[in-house]
Order: structure tokens, then C-alpha cells, then sequence
DNA sequence: CGGCAAGTTGAGCCAGGTCAACTCCGGTGG
DNA sequence: CCACCGGAGTTGACCTGGCTCAACTTGCCG
């Protein structure tokens, strides 16, 4: 058992029969022991979903506990009039449990590119959860992520007008590393679903990536690659500074209460 | 320590020597023996806030988790020209766990009624939580609860009009069991917190129950207090049905993709 | 080269924001 | 007891940001 923790230390990937994200190390799987894992291999089960393919109801309910391997996965509510909303995005490592969902309703959850995610067995995950301190604070943290990632989306959806959403969506992208290319941020969704990510339209997401190349904040290389040029302006205007976000001797307003 | 089970069992109250939220069974505390209930008690601090007063940030860094034992806390974002926006509301019995928040910018917790919590000590909180799996189970369904609940919250600010999110937020208090009340609900926060919940202004937010109660799907006893004429129409709405949600025979807009 | 899906641009309109006035409290002090 | 005050909520009138609809461009795949 600690031989395969000296084998991490050394640097050599462990294996798992179902999935390749043992190779990362800030993942579930790399917290486990060799005996913990060949336990979770033996009860999970690798799956995939082409982009726009949703994971059925009755797998959702059989294996309530999925981890993604690799692609964008995202919770999606429809409304009776077919408007929909792109609740989260869920990423490379991401733990979704639904286990405690009980009656409230779930949306939907469907790849937005190719996605591979692993079912994992609940009870081999819980005892798992219960004698492995790392991995159980890895996957309290995961959640905890999500917690406040949704949080600040909550933020960007209430109160900001729409090149203020946009702008702090590419920040979003810029904080998850998603693809840390030094100043240039790659935005993984397609338009139409950061549209419905933002509670927006796509010609008004249009719109705004153009009203700020225009500005000069950003520079649009291709639809799915934004170059960063006046970073902090990018910031001020997230954070929604009204006027002269544009200048470099920006007048904060103050405003009490 | 089985002593206390045992008391439990035989309905008599544990005691905890900070605050009074053992009584309710769905908590924490309730979940604990008695040698975890005093070493909690000997690590923990109750402090109480008044309407509008915020935990203070070194208050939120020496003690990263908190559990709100009455009272209404919310979460607040606020843009550099003003604009705020309350992100939740946590509620008796909900667990605050700041400690993974990392560099994202968290916002800042303002009771918005008077609110007692509960500090609790990290190390001590951990010691229990790997060894009493009712106190993980628990603690784990109540951050899931968060994000799931944050997740619908988000549906709602995205895609949806000023009355559907009203009615949404109806039910979402009648959902929380805040005040069971048969077919009345208790609104447990001012308009004002309301609107900042929703993402709309207050003036909105009157105007919407104003609507609800001319369309004879809500009554407004008080301001905080809630009757419900036709709970289905209120489901319709709050789930965006477009037209003829006042008919019995409402004939649901089915649309592909 | 046609066909389709994604994205962009333009023109018009309306839901909800904004501003201002007014009502309705509960508390406080003379 | 009443006058006064301030905060919360409501109502009305106006205005605008972003939605809507429709046309067009672009890129990809066979």
C-alpha cells in the first residue's frame, strides 16, 4: 500500500483500468492507494457522451456519483417555453454527486464537446471518503469549488449588464486555467452556450466581444481564442466600474450603503 | 458516550454549552456524542450580529467555518459604483465553510436579520467528521443542498422574467420549510434584500406580487406574509409557461431542441 | 460546390430599470 | 396624546439596454 505512494513520490504514474485522469495530481484518483483504487476500478465504469448528448435519467439515477475525464459537461434547466439556462460548467476532475438532490429538481446533464466521465461506485467512493484524509479533503474542496464558483456566477448573472458578464467570463476562463496560455484565454464553449450560460442572447454575447475589441481591452484571435491587451481595464470593467475604465487614472465612485 | 444515543433515543436533549441548536434533529450538533459535543463546545465560540452587520474579515480568517444557529445570513457581492447583489441565504442550521476559497474573490456575509452562528474550530470539526459518518453524511448533504440550490438559483436569474422569478422565489421559500404554514408562506426577507436576491430592482419586485395577486394566484396578507390561491398557476409561471397560466386546461408549449 | 450550423450585423420594440413623489408604518420625544 | 421622523414599500411616467426577428457571412464537411 505505501509502496504505491513511494511510486507517486518518485514520480511514477500509477495505473487505473478505467480512466486516465490518474495522471493529473490534483484529482480523486491520484489521492488513492493502490488498494483503493483497483477497489473503485473494480466497481466504476468509464462512459462517453458526443457534444449535445445528454446523460440519461436512468443513469443518473443508477450512478449518481460521476467524475469527468475529460470535455465540457454542463447542468442545464429548459423551461416549459423551451428557454434554457446553462446552470454550471463542469470540467476536467469535477465530482458531481447527486446523491442528496432529494426532491428539489435537477436539470440536465449534457456535453457541450466530447466528454468521458467515469461512474463510480457510491459505496466503495464513501468508504474511500472515510479512511483516505487527502482524498476526502480533495473532494470537499472540489465541492467547495463549485460552491463558490456558482456564487460569483450568481453575481455576474444578477446585477451586471451584459459586457460586464462577458468580460468577467473570460476572467473566469483566465482563473480556471483552463488552457493557461499566457496572455491569450481559450473560451471552450460555443456562443449560443455562453449565451445560456450568462442569460443572454448570441448576437448580444456578439455584440459584446466586439464592443470590446473595439475598445481595444481585447483581441479577438478566432471565436474560441480571445488575446488579453489591457488586462486590468478587463478587470475594472467585470467589477463594473461605470465610466473611464479605459483610462489608466480610473476614478473609483464611491458610493455608501 | 453510547449514554448519549441512548438519550437521544429516549427524546432527551443533548446540551451544548455555545448555542441551542442541538434541539433540531437535522443539524450537526444533533449528530454528535457526547465526548464530540465537548470537545466541539471547548473549540467554538457563538456570536450574534444585528440586521445589516457584516462578520468582519479577520473574524472570517481566524474562523473559516461557521454555522448559523438563527437568523438570516446572506452572501453579498458588490460592484465598484454600488450595485449589489445578495449571491444566498444561508439559514439555521447551514454549515460555512470558508477555508477552500483560495484566491477567488469571496463577498462579504451580512446578516439580514438578527442572526446568532456558531464558530467553529477547523481542526476540531475535521477530527469529527472523518470519525462520525452521520456528522459527515450531514455536513456533506448540506454543502450539496448549497449547490444545488445555488445551481436552481442561477436557472432563475438567467433565462427568466421579473413575475416567473417572484413566483420562483415563493416557492422556493415554501420548498425550505422556513415556516410551514399550510397554504401560507413566509417571505423572510425585506423587499429591498429581495430584489437584490433576484437581481431586480425593489420597485420591480412590487410590482410583481402586485400582478400575481390581481391574476388571483397569490394573496399578500403582510408584506412578509404569503396565502396561496392556485399553487399549480404559481408552479406554471415560475417554470415559464407563456400564456393562459390563469386556465385550469393551460396547454403546455412543447418545443424541440 | 452545395448544404448546414455557427456566428455576425442591422432595425425596431418592449420589459424592466430609473427617478420622483407619495403612503404607510413603528419609534421617539415634547 | 400627538407631531415628527426615517426607513420600507408602492405607484406612476419615462427611457434605454438588450431581446427579437430577419438577413447575411463564414467555415466546415461531404
Amino acid at each position: 500500500l505505501h509502496g504505491t505512494e513511494y511510486q507517486m513520490a518518485a514520480g511514477i504514474p500509477k495505473t487505473c483500468a478505467v480512466c486516465a485522469m490518474y495522471a493529473d495530481d490534483e484529482n480523486f484518483c491520484a489521492k488513492l492507494d493502490a488498494s483503493e483504487l483497483s477497489a473503485l476500478n473494480a466497481g466504476s465504469h468509464l462512459a462517453s457522451l458526443g457534444r449535445g448528448e445528454t446523460i440519461p435519467e436512468d443513469v443518473m439515477n443508477a450512478w449518481p456519483l460521476l467524475a469527468v475525464e475529460s470535455g465540457e459537461l454542463s447542468l442545464q434547466y429548459t423551461l416549459r417555453d423551451g428557454r434554457r439556462t446553462i446552470a454550471s460548467f463542469f470540467l476536467t476532475g469535477d465530482i458531481i454527486d447527486l446523491r442528496h438532490t432529494d426532491e428539489r429538481r435537477l436539470g440536465s446533464l449534457i456535453a457541450l464537446s466530447n466528454v468521458t466521465f467515469c461512474k463510480l461506485s457510491p459505496t466503495i467512493f464513501d468508504r474511500i471518503v472515510t479512511s483516505n484524509p487527502g482524498a476526502r479533503t480533495l473532494v470537499w474542496s472540489n465541492l467547495q469549488a463549485q460552491v463558490y464558483r456558482s456564487f460569483s456566477h450568481v453575481a455576474d448573472l444578477a446585477k451586471k449588464k451584459a459586457v460586464e458578464k462577458v468580460a468577467s467570463f473570460i476572467l473566469e476562463c483566465r482563473n480556471r486555467h483552463l488552457h493557461p496560455l499566457a496572455d491569450h484565454v481559450r473560451i471552450p464553449v460555443r456562443r449560443r452556450d455562453l449565451a445560456e450560460y450568462l442569460g443572454m442572447q448570441p448576437e448580444t454575447i456578439s455584440r459584446c466581444f466586439r464592443d470590446l475589441e473595439e475598445r481595444g481591452v481585447i483581441e479577438v484571435k478566432e471565436t474560441a481564442v480571445v488575446r488579453l491587451r489591457k488586462l486590468s481595464d478587463l478587470r475594472l470593467i467585470a467589477n463594473g466600474a461605470r465610466e473611464g475604465y479605459d483610462t489608466p487614472g480610473f476614478k473609483v465612485l464611491q458610493m455608501g450603503a
